[in-house]
DNA sequence: AACGTTAGCCATACTTTGTACGATGAGTCA
DNA sequence: TGACTCATCGTACAAAGTATGGCTAACGTT
């Protein structure tokens, strides 16, 4: 009786499944989560999960589904630079929260409501630039090329969540040691800027976006 | 006897079993890649192969030092725009090559010397233009997030060979049997440019390499 | 109230993975 | 010849995904 509703004891549910997937791999990365991992994670015994999905990659996709749906859609009443930094700022968060997500974002063969969604709308923003389309082809091209690669990068830092301070612990173990007869821009490059207070490899984000923005106005302007 | 100059009988070496892992991952892929077809494919038995490297991560290691050892290095004499622009074209085409390589190039925690004469060389380039180092460092970051992502991109696109011919077959499959209403900026952008003839996603490379490097060469204007 | 039906959960088992351990056999030197 | 070295391999085990089919509890029907 009461709540549940239903006729079940642990309520399981494709929905609880891909959020506990999601939270696990969040926590262990996407290679150690499997299949019994997330059973016990959830509760249940592994074979229990395949009442409501039909495989792994099932659940994968699911994963991904639920990235997309994390990024918001691009504002259609604000200015076309706002809404498109927005929402690649929106991105490059989403990406953070889940590194896992960042190699098989794009590579998913079925794209499913929320990938179609999401890229609709990115698309009638770009459209209502007035752009000519192959301007639009490289701006989303370009801009959610440098989004992803920056957020592929920002994943490969050592601990990557609290930026700077880790990363002027892992060049001293790593490159401070080196020899400096053969690797002397290395070190002055880590001395006199990675380590230096104030250094935040997240930095570079914004002049990147600006770099990419810049680029796809100005040669809209040439050729509008 | 004779030319083997040793007393293996397989000829077996770290080096030809890296060399088989990347052709074999170029193939089939990199999680497909298992120690037991390694071995099949250089005519050894699975276990022969742990007498020349520790693990399985081991031999992962190596094939992106071999990726990043493809690569080439900037021109020292020539003007640094034409140095960083053409190192990017050249990661990006080995990458092309061995698009497994593109989500772990940047995230092995001991780099060898391949990666790291790579890195010295890129920043010697970048250090050459006098520009301050927080553009260098922003420069190094952006361009090189592009290209990892760009590729990234590229990787995922259908059959990603030949550019062109199976996107619009994919469009077909995919985008064009979507509901009009609910798609009308996917739809048109599809029709009328993506599957129009000369649409080649790869010009976009060019494109944002330029957008970029302006903004590098902007930047370091307005500072310097 | 009794019963068959079905939905939700799980135990077992098979295949494939990485790799530890120790055996095998070819070559070298005494 | 015999002892030694070392590249190669056979066997085996833990952990992965998942096919198959069994158990139990809740429901609709009479």
């Amino acid at each position: 009786m009461a709540s549940t509703g239903g006729r079940s004891r642990a309520g399981l549910d494709r929905d609880r499944i891909i959020d506990g997937a999601v939270e696990l791999a969040d926590d262990i990365g996407l290679d150690p989560l499997t299949i019994r991992r997330l059973a016990d994670h959830l509760g249940v015994r592994p074979m229990s999960l395949y009442h409501y999905v039909t495989s792994k990659d099932d659940i994968v996709d699911g994963m991904v589904g639920r990235v997309f749906d994390e990024i918001e859609r691009p504002d259609p009443t604000a200015p076309w630079r706002d809404a498109i930094a927005d929402r690649a700022r929106s991105l490059r968060a989403a990406l953070r929260r889940h590194p896992w997500a960042i190699p098989i974002m794009e590579s998913r063969r079925t794209p499913g409501a929320d990938i179609l969604d999401h890229h609709e709308a990115m698309l009638a923003t770009w459209i209502g630039t007035g752009f000519p389309l192959p301007i639009i082809a490289h701006g989303i091209a370009v801009v959610d090329a440098f989004v992803y690669g920056f957020a592929l990068q920002e994943a490969a830092l050592p601990f990557g969540d609290d930026a700077s301070g880790d990363l002027t612990e892992a060049s001293e173990q790593i490159v401070v040691p080196l020899s400096p007869e053969r690797y002397p821009s290395l070190l002055r490059f880590t001395a006199e800027h990675v380590m230096q207070p104030g250094y935040d490899f997240a930095d570079s984000f914004e002049a990147g976006l600006d770099f990419v923005l810049d680029g796809v106005e100005r040669s809209a302007a040439r050729t509008g």
